[in-house]
RNA sequence: GGGGAGAUACUCAAGCGGCCAACGAGGACAGACUGUAACUCUGUUGGGAAACCUUCGCAGGUUCGAAUCCUGCUCUCCCCA
């Protein structure tokens, strides 16, 4: 007893590190004692809505890793079955729902992201563990389900809910099925199961889960006379008022194949001042004291934006690995930095293809380039990046057009000499406009 | 059913026979500045190298000449029944 309680006073105190960090949103009393008494499990759920997660899962994550760290035991759950049904917490509409065999793939497209973040194999006391509800909710009949759960919790409970109650008033023309009515009795069936058969005694999840969460630790108490907890974390803001996590482009997922980790570094690079003071508690695992000198460091010079820097190299490290960090790195700076055609030309065709992923293209032949293409054709006839030669002219009579990463006047004639990768030609018009022309 | 107002470029909005590819504002894009930010300043914003061509709801007409005048049509808004 005495080792047991030595061990407990020498790792962290979880709440007091999410408090800090800004990531506490609400916590039912008593979870702070219950934490400090014996390591617990905790649980956070994940929705299999897409075949991966994107950054607005990733503080779940990384509230899982702060858990693990602090001693406890931290479960994933992924809601294949949920997932089946649709949470209406936080959403006007009644939701589509996903077919079997793409959910089938969601789930283990989740599984595969978590798995990058969360050692599950590990043989320690408290190593993570994946579940999946679906195992035990397939069982399940609707006649048990009717029985056993139902009874516990009435209508009137549920209907309190800001989820269904949002729903149901009279601004809403949409009305709720009984289907997504009962999502909050399914996920608390869920902590109820993960309560009773892995002595899990706290559900961890988003602002907007709390009403779901309430609805287990009710269950667990009514029909298990147990005592469960509850916490909840802040929705991620960004001060301008745009929502977290997603660009024009679309959303910032945690998979290469969705998000390019060049445009993952990006995103993280380019948040702003007062983003990035409460991104670098929440998104990094960086101590107390650091954090406040890079916030320090950050005030006194904030155009070296060491901040933005240090949060999308944490982070995207923790995402992709050091070696997509450093081609992230060299990716921006052959963007932004002051390079030069030759500095392009020493890049491969992968690794240029990453940069410029999602830039348009134009396929122009080996003959044209060998005779020699105009500035100006290239950039309107050969592969419409401008719509007219007028529009073409002006830009060059701005000076706003590059190739290669090289300003060029209206004189300027496309050859062999200026492929990058025996392949590409960069065209550009300012800082943010890229087209590029491909050989066929 | 009766009366009135209007339709102009991405949006708003001037123009009311030649000087109109069409004032101005916003937006967008670019240049300078900067931190791959914000602000500010400057430029560009139908096609064409140009001559010139195509645009001002649609179709005709008057005139040497029309976004501007006339006729018809379509649509929008307002007022009265």
């Amino acid at each position: 007893m005495f080792i047991f309680d030595k061990i407990f006073e020498m790792t962290k105190n979880f709440v007091e590190e999410l408090r800090w960090r800004g990531l506490l949103h609400n916590i039912m009393p008593g979870t702070e004692e219950q934490l400090q008494k014996e390591q617990t499990t905790a649980y956070i759920g994940f929705d299999p809505t897409a075949d991966s997660l994107h950054i607005g899962s990733l503080v779940q994550i990384i509230l899982l890793m702060h858990f693990q760290k602090a001693g406890h035991k931290p479960i994933a759950l992924v809601g294949g079955a949920t997932g089946m049904i649709g949470d209406p917490s936080g959403k006007s509409n009644e939701r589509n729902l996903l077919n079997e065999e793409t959910l089938n793939r969601n789930v283990e497209g989740v599984k595969k992201t978590l798995e990058r973040f969360i050692d599950f194999s590990s043989d320690i006391d408290n190593a993570a563990e994946m579940v999946n509800n679906y195992d035990w909710m397939k069982e399940l009949s609707f006649l048990d389900f009717a029985r056993d759960i139902g009874k516990h919790i009435t209508v009137n409970y549920m209907m309190a809910k800001d989820s269904v109650k949002n729903r149901i008033n009279a601004e809403s023309k949409e009305g709720m099925s009984f289907t997504e009515f009962t999502y909050q009795l399914v996920q608390g069936y869920d902590f109820f199961h993960l309560y009773t058969n892995k002595n899990c005694k706290l559900q961890i999840g988003g602002s907007d889960q709390w009403g779901n969460i309430t609805t287990g630790t009710e269950l667990i108490r009514r029909k298990a006379q147990g005592k469960a907890y509850a916490i909840t974390t802040p929705l991620v803001t960004k001060a301008d008022g745009t929502k977290f996590g997603k660009t024009e482009g679309g959303n910032i997922w945690l998979d290469t194949k969705r998000t390019s980790p060049y445009k993952f570094y990006q995103y993280w690079l380019n948040a702003s001042d007062t983003d990035a003071e409460n991104y670098i508690k929440i998104f990094t695992f960086l101590d107390k004291e650091p954090v406040e000198e890079l916030i320090f460091e950050h005030k006194e010079a904030p155009h070296l934006r060491v901040l933005q820097k240090r949060i999308g190299e944490e982070i995207t490290i923790m995402t992709h690995g050091k070696e997509a960090y450093e081609n992230a790195l060299k990716a921006s700076n052959i963007l932004f930095g002051r390079s030069t055609s030759s500095d392009l030309k020493t890049l491969d065709e992968q690794t240029f293809l990453d940069i410029f992923e999602g830039v348009p293209q134009g396929e122009i032949t080996k003959e044209d380039l060998e005779k020699g293409i105009d500035i100006v054709e290239a950039l309107n006839e050969k592969s419409g990046f401008l719509k007219s030669n007028g529009e073409a002219r002006r830009a060059l009579k701005e000076n706003s057009i590059s190739v290669n990463k090289e300003k060029v006047k209206d004189d300027f004639v496309i050859k062999t000499d200026d492929l990058i990768a025996d392949k590409f030609i960069l065209l550009q018009r300012g800082k943010r406009n890229y087209f590029l022309l491909k050989v066929k």
